[in-house]
DNA sequence: CTTGACTTTTGCCATTTGTCTAATTACAAT
DNA sequence: ATTGTAATTAGACAAATGGCAAAAGTCAAG
Protein backbone atom coordinates (compact mmCIF):
# COMPACT_ATOMS: atom_id res chain seq x y z
CA UNK A 1 0.00 0.00 0.00
CA UNK A 2 2.17 3.08 -1.40
CA UNK A 3 1.37 6.23 -0.47
CA UNK A 4 0.59 7.78 -3.27
CA UNK A 5 2.30 11.41 -3.98
CA UNK A 6 0.15 13.86 -3.12
CA UNK A 7 0.02 17.30 -5.24
CA UNK A 8 1.06 19.55 -1.71
CA UNK A 9 0.90 22.50 -4.04
CA UNK A 10 -2.54 21.93 -4.85
CA UNK A 11 -3.19 21.72 -1.82
CA UNK A 12 -1.76 24.81 -0.69
CA UNK A 13 -3.12 27.19 -3.73
CA UNK A 14 -6.60 25.99 -2.89
CA UNK A 15 -6.50 27.05 0.63
CA UNK A 16 -4.30 29.78 0.00
CA UNK A 17 -7.89 31.02 -2.39
CA UNK A 18 -10.09 30.13 -0.18
CA UNK A 19 -8.65 32.22 2.62
CA UNK A 20 -8.48 34.16 0.38
CA UNK A 21 -4.94 35.56 -0.17
CA UNK A 22 -2.57 36.66 -2.76
CA UNK A 23 0.74 35.10 -2.86
CA UNK A 24 2.24 38.43 -2.04
CA UNK A 25 0.22 39.01 0.88
CA UNK A 26 0.75 35.21 2.26
CA UNK A 27 4.64 35.81 1.59
CA UNK A 28 4.35 38.96 4.04
CA UNK A 29 2.17 37.05 6.71
CA UNK A 30 4.53 34.05 6.51
CA UNK A 31 7.84 35.70 6.14
CA UNK A 32 8.30 33.65 2.71
CA UNK A 33 9.21 35.06 -0.35
CA UNK A 34 6.16 35.00 -2.84
CA UNK A 35 8.23 33.84 -5.94
CA UNK A 36 9.32 30.70 -3.25
CA UNK A 37 5.48 30.27 -2.17
CA UNK A 38 4.66 30.30 -6.16
CA UNK A 39 6.91 27.54 -6.72
CA UNK A 40 5.87 25.54 -4.25
CA UNK A 41 2.74 25.86 -5.59
CA UNK A 42 2.92 24.67 -8.57
CA UNK A 43 5.40 21.74 -7.53
CA UNK A 44 8.72 23.53 -8.36
CA UNK A 45 9.95 23.50 -5.10
CA UNK A 46 8.79 21.47 -2.07
CA UNK A 47 8.88 23.46 0.80
CA UNK A 48 11.21 23.25 4.24
CA UNK A 49 10.07 22.32 7.50
CA UNK A 50 10.82 25.67 8.12
CA UNK A 51 9.16 26.78 5.60
CA UNK A 52 5.75 25.14 6.02
CA UNK A 53 5.83 25.76 9.35
CA UNK A 54 5.37 29.26 8.28
CA UNK A 55 2.73 29.34 6.13
CA UNK A 56 0.61 26.82 8.44
CA UNK A 57 -1.04 29.44 10.55
CA UNK A 58 -1.63 31.63 8.22
CA UNK A 59 -3.34 29.66 5.68
CA UNK A 60 -5.95 28.06 8.64
CA UNK A 61 -3.93 24.61 8.65
CA UNK A 62 -2.62 23.45 11.50
CA UNK A 63 1.21 22.64 11.98
CA UNK A 64 0.69 18.83 12.51
CA UNK A 65 -1.86 18.38 9.61
CA UNK A 66 0.24 19.99 7.17
CA UNK A 67 3.25 18.42 8.07
CA UNK A 68 1.78 15.34 7.42
CA UNK A 69 -0.17 16.16 4.22
CA UNK A 70 3.56 17.19 3.33
CA UNK A 71 4.96 13.76 4.18
CA UNK A 72 6.66 14.73 6.98
CA UNK A 73 4.57 12.92 9.66
CA UNK A 74 3.57 9.55 9.26
CA UNK A 75 -0.56 9.83 9.26
CA UNK A 76 -1.23 9.49 12.80
CA UNK A 77 -3.41 6.62 13.47
CA UNK A 78 -5.50 10.16 14.39
CA UNK A 79 -6.62 8.87 17.50
CA UNK A 80 -10.45 9.87 17.64
CA UNK A 81 -12.82 8.35 15.01
CA UNK A 82 -13.99 11.84 14.69
CA UNK A 83 -13.67 13.62 11.61
CA UNK A 84 -10.58 15.88 10.57
CA UNK A 85 -9.35 15.39 6.82
CA UNK A 86 -11.50 17.97 4.66
CA UNK A 87 -11.69 16.75 1.17
CA UNK A 88 -8.85 18.63 -0.35
CA UNK A 89 -9.43 17.54 -3.76
CA UNK A 90 -11.28 19.66 -6.56
CA UNK A 91 -12.26 22.24 -5.03
CA UNK A 92 -12.04 25.98 -6.52
CA UNK A 93 -13.29 28.70 -5.05
CA UNK A 94 -13.06 31.55 -8.09
CA UNK A 95 -10.15 33.95 -6.63
CA UNK A 96 -12.43 37.17 -7.70
CA UNK A 97 -15.06 35.71 -5.75
CA UNK A 98 -13.55 34.86 -2.53
CA UNK A 99 -12.50 38.25 -2.18
CA UNK A 100 -15.66 40.26 -3.08
CA UNK A 101 -17.13 37.65 -0.44
CA UNK A 102 -14.38 38.15 2.18
CA UNK A 103 -15.23 41.67 2.28
CA UNK A 104 -18.63 41.40 3.54
CA UNK A 105 -19.24 40.52 7.61
CA UNK A 106 -19.80 36.52 8.32
CA UNK A 107 -23.44 37.26 8.64
CA UNK A 108 -23.62 38.29 5.11
CA UNK A 109 -21.85 35.85 4.15
CA UNK A 110 -23.92 33.36 5.11
CA UNK A 111 -27.20 34.91 4.43
CA UNK A 112 -25.42 35.03 0.59
CA UNK A 113 -25.41 31.29 0.84
CA UNK A 114 -28.89 30.56 2.17
CA UNK A 115 -29.97 32.73 -0.99
CA UNK A 116 -27.79 30.43 -2.94
CA UNK A 117 -29.46 27.21 -1.34
CA UNK A 118 -33.20 28.97 -1.51
CA UNK A 119 -32.46 29.39 -5.28
CA UNK A 120 -31.21 25.93 -5.62
CA UNK A 121 -34.05 24.11 -4.50
CA UNK A 122 -36.08 26.31 -6.39
CA UNK A 123 -34.30 25.38 -9.45
CA UNK A 124 -34.42 21.80 -9.01
CA UNK A 125 -38.09 21.98 -7.87
CA UNK A 126 -38.93 22.96 -11.68
CA UNK A 127 -37.02 20.91 -13.21
CA UNK A 128 -37.88 17.44 -11.60
CA UNK A 129 -41.59 18.81 -12.43
CA UNK A 130 -40.39 18.45 -15.61
CA UNK B 1 11.02 36.24 19.55
CA UNK B 2 13.24 34.82 17.31
CA UNK B 3 13.57 31.23 17.19
CA UNK B 4 15.92 29.58 20.05
CA UNK B 5 18.98 27.57 19.16
CA UNK B 6 18.96 23.98 20.74
CA UNK B 7 21.58 21.69 20.60
CA UNK B 8 19.98 18.94 19.16
CA UNK B 9 22.93 17.15 18.03
CA UNK B 10 23.56 17.03 21.89
CA UNK B 11 20.53 15.22 22.27
CA UNK B 12 20.75 13.05 19.45
CA UNK B 13 24.43 11.78 20.12
CA UNK B 14 23.18 11.40 23.54
CA UNK B 15 20.58 9.24 22.76
CA UNK B 16 22.76 7.27 20.42
CA UNK B 17 24.87 6.02 22.90
CA UNK B 18 22.17 5.40 25.17
CA UNK B 19 20.52 2.67 22.63
CA UNK B 20 24.00 2.23 22.46
CA UNK B 21 24.34 2.47 18.89
CA UNK B 22 27.35 3.42 16.42
CA UNK B 23 27.35 6.01 13.31
CA UNK B 24 27.89 3.52 11.27
CA UNK B 25 25.06 0.85 12.65
CA UNK B 26 22.71 4.28 12.79
CA UNK B 27 23.42 4.94 9.54
CA UNK B 28 22.15 1.53 8.15
CA UNK B 29 19.35 2.17 10.50
CA UNK B 30 18.20 4.87 8.92
CA UNK B 31 19.37 4.79 5.46
CA UNK B 32 21.43 8.36 6.44
CA UNK B 33 25.12 8.46 5.83
CA UNK B 34 27.12 8.54 8.78
CA UNK B 35 29.16 11.03 7.79
CA UNK B 36 25.89 13.12 7.88
CA UNK B 37 24.97 11.63 11.06
CA UNK B 38 28.27 12.32 12.71
CA UNK B 39 28.13 16.50 11.46
CA UNK B 40 24.65 16.77 12.76
CA UNK B 41 25.61 15.12 16.13
CA UNK B 42 28.46 18.16 16.47
CA UNK B 43 26.16 20.87 15.17
CA UNK B 44 27.90 21.19 11.78
CA UNK B 45 24.97 20.41 9.79
CA UNK B 46 21.03 20.52 10.67
CA UNK B 47 18.64 17.34 10.16
CA UNK B 48 16.09 18.32 7.39
CA UNK B 49 12.45 16.83 8.28
CA UNK B 50 12.91 13.27 5.67
CA UNK B 51 16.83 12.91 7.62
CA UNK B 52 15.15 13.23 11.42
CA UNK B 53 12.25 11.29 10.42
CA UNK B 54 14.47 8.51 9.27
CA UNK B 55 16.67 8.22 12.61
CA UNK B 56 13.25 9.08 15.03
CA UNK B 57 12.47 5.08 15.04
CA UNK B 58 16.06 3.49 15.55
CA UNK B 59 16.75 5.69 18.36
CA UNK B 60 13.42 5.29 19.86
CA UNK B 61 12.14 8.85 19.15
CA UNK B 62 8.43 9.54 18.37
CA UNK B 63 8.08 11.90 14.85
CA UNK B 64 6.45 14.26 17.15
CA UNK B 65 8.87 14.21 19.54
CA UNK B 66 12.00 14.70 17.81
CA UNK B 67 10.11 17.18 15.34
CA UNK B 68 9.31 19.41 18.62
CA UNK B 69 12.71 18.84 19.93
CA UNK B 70 14.13 20.38 16.51
CA UNK B 71 12.02 23.40 16.73
CA UNK B 72 9.53 21.49 13.72
CA UNK B 73 6.50 21.50 15.75
CA UNK B 74 5.48 24.05 17.71
CA UNK B 75 5.75 22.45 21.83
CA UNK B 76 2.14 23.26 22.14
CA UNK B 77 1.41 21.28 19.26
CA UNK B 78 -2.09 21.55 18.72
CA UNK B 79 -4.00 24.69 17.54
CA UNK B 80 -6.58 23.99 15.26
CA UNK B 81 -7.40 26.34 12.68
CA UNK B 82 -10.93 26.33 13.40
CA UNK B 83 -11.09 27.19 16.90
CA UNK B 84 -8.30 28.10 18.87
CA UNK B 85 -6.37 30.52 16.43
CA UNK B 86 -7.93 33.75 16.36
CA UNK B 87 -7.27 35.85 13.84
CA UNK B 88 -4.15 35.95 12.20
CA UNK B 89 -5.80 37.18 9.51
CA UNK B 90 -8.04 40.44 9.37
CA UNK B 91 -10.26 40.10 6.69
CA UNK B 92 -11.40 36.09 5.98
CA UNK B 93 -14.46 34.08 4.31
CA UNK B 94 -15.96 32.00 6.78
CA UNK B 95 -14.66 28.53 6.25
CA UNK B 96 -18.37 26.89 5.93
CA UNK B 97 -19.40 29.43 3.09
CA UNK B 98 -16.19 28.75 1.37
CA UNK B 99 -16.35 25.27 1.38
CA UNK B 100 -20.17 25.27 0.19
CA UNK B 101 -19.62 27.71 -2.49
CA UNK B 102 -16.52 25.92 -3.89
CA UNK B 103 -18.53 23.28 -4.33
CA UNK B 104 -21.09 25.28 -7.33
CA UNK B 105 -19.79 26.19 -10.70
CA UNK B 106 -17.62 28.96 -11.42
CA UNK B 107 -20.36 30.55 -13.62
CA UNK B 108 -22.50 30.13 -10.34
CA UNK B 109 -19.99 31.91 -8.12
CA UNK B 110 -20.07 34.65 -9.97
CA UNK B 111 -23.78 34.56 -10.35
CA UNK B 112 -23.91 34.82 -6.11
CA UNK B 113 -21.42 37.75 -6.84
CA UNK B 114 -23.99 39.71 -8.75
CA UNK B 115 -27.16 39.59 -6.72
CA UNK B 116 -24.87 40.09 -4.17
CA UNK B 117 -24.22 43.69 -5.49
CA UNK B 118 -27.54 44.26 -6.96
CA UNK B 119 -29.10 43.82 -3.44
CA UNK B 120 -26.50 45.91 -1.78
CA UNK B 121 -27.45 48.58 -3.88
CA UNK B 122 -30.93 48.53 -3.81
CA UNK B 123 -30.16 48.74 0.49
CA UNK B 124 -27.94 51.68 -0.18
CA UNK B 125 -30.70 53.56 -1.90
CA UNK B 126 -33.22 52.64 0.36
CA UNK B 127 -30.82 54.26 3.18
CA UNK B 128 -29.66 56.58 1.78
CA UNK B 129 -33.54 57.97 0.55
CA UNK B 130 -33.95 57.78 4.51
C1' DC C 1 55.81 -0.29 19.55
C1' DT C 2 53.12 -2.09 15.74
C1' DT C 3 49.34 -4.18 13.54
C1' DG C 4 44.55 -4.52 12.47
C1' DA C 5 39.78 -3.75 12.98
C1' DC C 6 36.82 -0.41 14.53
C1' DT C 7 34.66 4.39 14.69
C1' DT C 8 34.59 9.13 13.70
C1' DT C 9 35.92 13.21 11.05
C1' DT C 10 37.12 15.72 6.81
C1' DG C 11 37.35 17.06 1.73
C1' DC C 12 34.87 17.56 -2.13
C1' DC C 13 30.82 18.13 -4.85
C1' DA C 14 26.07 17.39 -6.71
C1' DT C 15 21.53 18.73 -5.51
C1' DT C 16 18.06 21.39 -3.37
C1' DT C 17 16.29 25.43 -1.05
C1' DG C 18 15.08 30.09 -0.77
C1' DT C 19 15.76 35.27 -2.04
C1' DC C 20 16.04 39.29 -4.86
C1' DT C 21 14.97 41.32 -9.08
C1' DA C 22 13.13 41.59 -13.47
C1' DA C 23 9.93 39.96 -16.77
C1' DT C 24 5.45 38.39 -17.99
C1' DT C 25 0.60 37.64 -17.50
C1' DA C 26 -4.17 38.42 -15.91
C1' DC C 27 -7.88 41.43 -15.39
C1' DA C 28 -10.80 45.22 -13.72
C1' DA C 29 -12.02 49.82 -15.41
C1' DT C 30 -12.28 52.99 -18.71
C1' DA D 1 -9.95 47.57 -27.39
C1' DT D 2 -6.65 49.99 -24.27
C1' DT D 3 -4.51 50.75 -20.26
C1' DG D 4 -2.94 50.80 -15.58
C1' DT D 5 -2.02 47.93 -11.88
C1' DA D 6 -1.87 43.96 -9.22
C1' DA D 7 -0.40 39.06 -9.40
C1' DT D 8 2.26 35.38 -10.99
C1' DT D 9 6.39 33.37 -13.10
C1' DA D 10 11.22 33.18 -14.52
C1' DG D 11 16.39 34.18 -14.14
C1' DA D 12 20.32 34.30 -11.55
C1' DC D 13 22.54 33.56 -7.23
C1' DA D 14 23.94 32.44 -2.27
C1' DA D 15 23.48 29.17 1.17
C1' DA D 16 22.47 24.79 3.07
C1' DT D 17 21.95 19.77 2.70
C1' DG D 18 23.53 15.18 2.22
C1' DG D 19 26.45 11.42 0.05
C1' DC D 20 30.89 9.13 -1.09
C1' DA D 21 35.43 8.14 -0.28
C1' DA D 22 39.56 8.99 1.91
C1' DA D 23 41.87 10.59 6.19
C1' DA D 24 42.43 10.62 11.02
C1' DG D 25 41.62 8.79 15.75
C1' DT D 26 40.93 4.79 19.19
C1' DC D 27 42.06 0.81 21.38
C1' DA D 28 42.81 -4.15 22.31
C1' DA D 29 45.73 -7.75 21.30
C1' DG D 30 50.25 -9.61 19.68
Amino acid sequence: MEEKRIDLGKILKQQRMMVPLTLKELAVASSVSSSHLGRIERGERFPSARILRRIARPLGFDEDELFTLAGFLTPTGEGVAGESSPDYRGRQLDPYVARILAEEPVEVQRAVISILTILKSVATGLTTVK
